[in-house]
DNA sequence: ATTTGCACTAACAAGTTTGTTAGACAAAAA
DNA sequence: TTTTTGTCTAACAAACTTGTTAGTGCAAAT
């Protein structure tokens, strides 16, 4: 267990992440994995012993990720507006920074129902404390009568419906307005005020 | 060029329409499309030579017919804000009841640029009359400030983060909520509802 | 009646991909 | 010094997948 040895075994475990994020489970071949990494394959198979093993390591990684990001703002001293503002702007940018996430998790979760059990075993107990920690505020707010009565679920999947699509369907958006990159990272930040303001109104009481 | 004949032909086709729609391009078999066509897998190169050729006239029909559901419904008589009601309603209920085709297209055109171009040649066509029925109409509501200022292309994209999400996501979100099908089903139908009010909303001035 | 053309199958060929294994090599332990 | 331990490669094996082909059988044309 030497410096070289968790290399190894750490190398071929972030070209894992690299190229399963890129390709997704089905096209991604173990070789192009260790050439990445800068091995024969056959240490793939030392270390992880089988691909699934391996993929298992990096999705469980990236439900993580995902699931982790939705925990908000330290709330102290802001209202809920801005509370809302912020979380929706910092969600945006985590997706923006970890493009390939979010269609890769979605990829896999749908075409592989195993994937499903590794969603429900890490995500939902995180996402169960999220909606606990936003819960008390609204009800707070809807009480108060300065939001809408409404399910903390319904504002979270208002806004990662809004969040994601930029990213998940990129290719068809840069292709319909046709935009360069530098372009549509202009629409980028665009969109991600006009979903803000969107989350907002949707809290209208 | 009897009946047997466009028989097979047909069926290897809507065979495969439902095994590419359901497990993508990459872990499609052809001796699947083949079994579930009652043929052999040589049947399916005999008459499409191969996997890929048939793959793109599948995809093709499918971006066809996601981007015609685009088309707006009959204008005349109806004020701009029914209009979009009944448009979004309508296209959430056409993805609904093509629950694979939105992950479908995703998912192939991030994994393959070639369907890039596809998506190019077919859908932007498409879009660009649909664009344009909508901009008039638009312009007008504007003008008059009855709409608040924005292009055709924010409006959609709106209407479709909101309304394919359900759809995209569907493993994840029945799993943290943890329903049934059933339970699922109404969840739509509210949810539906939710995504035309939230989009007229994004319209106010 | 014979030939031609077409749909079709069974068997095969080639290539790819995952996974295994025998053994080399080096460092640490005895 | 010898033995042991763990990392690593090259070569191999097995399975799978796509695509081809030789040949069968049938229907229409000649």
């Amino acid at each position: 267990m030497n410096e070289k040895d968790l290399n190894t075994e750490q190398n071929i475990l972030n070209a894992a992440e690299q190229v399963f994020l890129e390709k997704g489970f089905a096209t991604t071949k173990t070789t192009e994995i260790a050439k990445k990494a800068g091995v024969t394959h056959a240490m793939l198979h030392y270390y992880f012993r089988t691909k699934e093993n391996l993929f298992n390591i990096v999705f469980q990684n990236k439900v993580r990720l995902l699931a982790n990001s939705f925990f908000s703002v330290d709330v102290t001293g802001k209202s809920f507006t801005e509370v809302v503002s912020i979380a929706v702007g910092r969600h945006f940018d985590f997706i923006k920074e970890n493009r390939k996430l979010a269609p890769f998790i979605i990829n896999e979760i749908n075409n592989n129902e195993k994937n499903s059990e590794t969603w429900q075993e890490i995500a939902q107990p995180i996402f169960a404390k999220v909606a606990e920690s936003i819960i008390d505020m609204m009800d707070a707010e809807i009480k108060k009568g300065t939001i809408r009565p409404m399910s903390p679920f319904d504002l979270i999947q208002t806004v990662v419906s809004l969040n994601i699509f930029p990213f998940v369907a990129q290719p068809l958006l840069k292709i319909l307005r046709h935009v360069t990159d530098e372009e549509y990272n202009v629409i980028l930040e665009q969109r991600k005020h006009e979903n803000i303001r969107l989350v907002l109104l949707s809290l209208q009481p």
